[in-house]
DNA sequence: ACACATATATGCCTGAGACATATATAGGGA
DNA sequence: TCCCTATATATGTCTCAGGCATATATGTGT
């Protein structure tokens, strides 16, 4: 089923894939989180793969190809614009910067972030409320 | 790309699947909430169907599928337990019950559900930090 | 020469979820 | 009787996001 040493494991339960379980994923999440930090500060794909951490995206190893497609999909999309930095050392860098309609998506998902957090307050109200009862979840 | 008529649609942005722009879900969100529900109260899943819209389901047309597989699969686990109830009229029902392992994995919910509304606090604290500057996302 | 950090890109596979459909029971109306 | 609807459960198919692996290239240090 879900098995591993570091713990709280539960059978297909609150994990990341395959039983990481370090949470469920709210999805898409790493779009609004990429329009955010851009907007903070134009940057490369290696550089936003460090910064998502801030996020609370697993950091021990982040997924590069999560982000550069993630990047490139919204390149393509008219979200964010790229151009090659050759000026530094090491290999060339795409910099990326977002678009005017990038910024109206990440207002959209302001919207839709906020919502979903109301969403999980309503649970959370409720879980508690249950709680308190003599047959709480927990005992 | 992405594109109905009902308004505000982004290409592969905030919203369901295949644009329903109705906001990016939280995944299998729906295990807690059915495990919630039924602690709250057994019941039939065409019950648990109706009672889903109360944590922000879309409720317009819920999908059975979705309801029934995820209550079978929480049976797998030994999370609930069901028997056939055929007293009342129409087709039997199968009426659901949390187990002790069922209430345990609630509770791992709750903390997970907590991290997670954390998280969309911390992205929210940053996005509203970055509206008050000059380059606002919306405008 | 070799290892390593930096940097980008692509391929494969799985699981959740959207959508459609099948099946059965019972009640009401034409 | 036949049909329509509400109630109730179950299953098939397809797509997409994400996890994991791997390929490629450049510069630095030893």
């Amino acid at each position: 089923m879900c098995s591993d040493d570091r713990g709280q494991c539960y059978p297909h339960g609150p994990g990341q894939h395959r039983c990481d379980c370090a949470g469920s994923r709210v999805e898409r999440f790493i779009e609004p989180c990429l329009l955010l930090l851009l907007l903070e500060k134009p940057a490369h794909g290696y550089d936003l793969m460090e910064r998502l951490r801030e996020f609370g995206f697993d950091g021990e190893d982040q997924d590069p190809g999560m982000v550069y497609r993630n990047l490139r999909r919204l390149e393509n999309q008219g979200m964010v614009e790229s151009e090659w930095d050759t000026s530094g050392p090491g290999p060339a860098k795409r910099l990326y910067q977002v678009t005017s309609e990038g910024r109206d998506l990440l207002t959209a998902w302001g919207a839709v972030i906020r919502r979903n957090k109301a969403t999980l307050e309503k649970f959370l109200e409720r879980y508690e409320a249950l709680a308190g009862r003599s047959d709480t979840p927990s005992g």
